[in-house]
RNA sequence: GUGAGUGUAGCUCAGUUGGCAGAGCUCCGGAUUGUGAUUCCGGCGGUCGUGGGUUCAAGCCCCAUCACUCACCCCA
């Protein structure tokens, strides 16, 4: 009988990786909060339609990568390949958009049958952040700032690069998009292969081609800066302003075209090197279209959304974890005996109530002192509190500090949390 | 969907020309009857991914298949 195995590209995340991912969404939470950014909590299964009403119909997303299957009543139903179309659904469907502003961000996992890769599977973990209500570049360059923010607050600053470009108008990106589009087609044959897809698929994709005899082909293609409106030019001068005012580096690539068709005007991505082939750990832009396309009113918005296992992969290959984290217990109790066992549970309540931060834990299952204390070790804790017999008789504890060159010494159970925390603070 | 690489103990991996299935780490016990992290000794632990073939004999050679990894594509 062959077991079963968890799902190609669906990964366990093991409790040796979880305290990493908590500091990433703990840090992530907190410069949000900074920025007054609320939290919104989503299902994870959407009507079909739904993203391929805003992710476009010809996408590799929409066409290939989707996980959809019919609900018992016979209604398509699909786990989301993303996370904006269901943030926009849910905020027309209990009015959230209507004539307000809102900050947003929510997180969890996403689903898209790809191959897997290094930084890529296929349930996935974003954080997102959108903004709805505001048409201007501020609030563009605030959600290059808050991410900016936290790259620093998580030292990851030096190792990621911010590429910007803008798209344009929805109408002007369409023109662009036709006129592209027409040109190729006259050469359809001679493209490579990748593009000719890319032809009808995405075809602003194929300005990246790496194909020498497409980008020959491509000199003499339209440009999309003549077909940039103007209110989108001065759009993105402005927010050029801003990052500039701010000190945040950039740098301007007309190759940068996000692959959801909603976007419009300003799109950016933080990008790596150091993990592969999939350097995208940030990616966003403006969808000033989407809402209306799905029903609602016309209303601007921004967002973007983060790669948690791209930026867990960062932290670990380039040693960013703080320090301490494998940690389990900060103070591990140590007992012979079945008396000493439920004396050393009650200590550790009374230590818990006294010291309300602290990590305790107490060794369960009778086992030799050296065992013990080798699992008070392996924990991580700075102090270890030994209850033996002598103990016991005299109602002592002996505290054993585990780290450094501190004196084990005996104390009563009253004295032992001032202790702790004295030891602790040090 | 395409290409390449890898599958041997819980983990990381050796395994020679085809000739008894190995090491380190982890875990448990002991050296030390009550003291971890260092040292020494012992122990637990195997469908060699799976199925077939060649052979006196296959972890090793051949075929098929599955899984994983990386890359293309695409994307966070």
């Amino acid at each position: 009988m062959s077991k079963i195995k968890a799902i190609r590209g669906m990964n366990d995340i093991l409790p040796e990786q979880t305290p990493l991912w908590q500091y990433l969404e703990d840090c992530t939470r907190r410069v949000l909060n900074r920025y007054g950014y609320q939290q919104i909590r989503l299902p994870i299964v959407e009507q079909t339609e739904l993203f391929k009403r805003s992710i476009g119909e010809v996408t590799d997303i929409v066409e290939k990568e989707m996980y959809t299957f019919d609900d018992r009543n016979g209604e398509s139903l699909t786990l989301r390949p993303e996370g904006t179309a269901g943030c926009v659904r849910a905020c027309e469907e209990h009015g959230l958009t209507f004539n307000q502003i809102q900050r947003l961000y929510y997180t969890g996992p996403m689903f898209r049958y790809e191959r897997p890769q290094k930084g890529r599977y296929r349930q996935f973990h974003q954080i997102g952040v959108e903004t709805f209500g505001m048409v201007g570049p501020d609030i563009d360059a605030e959600l290059i700032l808050l991410s900016a923010r936290l790259w620093r607050e998580l030292g990851l600053e030096e190792n990621v690069r911010l590429e910007l470009n803008s798209l344009g108008s929805s109408q002007a990106r369409k023109t662009y998009r036709d006129e592209l589009i027409a040109y190729l087609g006259n050469f359809k044959d001679e493209l490579d292969p990748d593009s000719q897809r890319r032809l009808t698929s995405n075809p602003l994709r194929i300005l990246d081609s790496k194909d020498g005899k497409t980008q020959e082909i491509l000199k003499q293609a339209p440009s999309f800066v003549d077909f940039l409106d103007q209110e989108s030019a001065i759009h993105f001068q402005e927010l050029r302003t801003i990052l500039d005012d701010n000190g945040i580096q950039y740098e301007v690539n007309p190759r940068l075209v996000r692959g959801l068709d909603y976007y419009c005007k300003t799109v950016f991505e933080w990008i790596t090197d150091d993990l592969g082939a999939q350097g995208t750990v940030c990616a966003g832009g403006r969808y000033d279209g989407l809402v209306e396309q799905l029903g609602g009113r016309t209303t601007p918005a921004v967002g973007f959304a983060m790669g948690i296992e791209r930026l867990v992969l960062m932290l670990q290959t380039l040693q960013r974890q703080p320090l301490g984290i494998d940690k389990t217990a900060d103070v591990y109790l140590v007992a012979a005996g079945e008396e000493a066992q439920r004396w050393a549970i009650k200590l550790a309540e009374q230590i818990r109530n006294e010291l309300d931060s602290l990590r305790v834990q107490v060794n369960c299952g009778a086992s030799s002192f050296k065992a013990q204390l080798k699992r008070a070790d392996k924990s991580g804790a700075d102090v270890a509190l030994i209850i033996g017999e002598e103990e016991l008789a005299a109602s002592e504890v002996s505290v054993k500090p585990l780290r450094g060159n501190g004196e084990q010494v005996r104390l009563s159970a009253g004295q032992l949390a001032n202790h702790i925390k004295a030891l602790m603070n040090k």
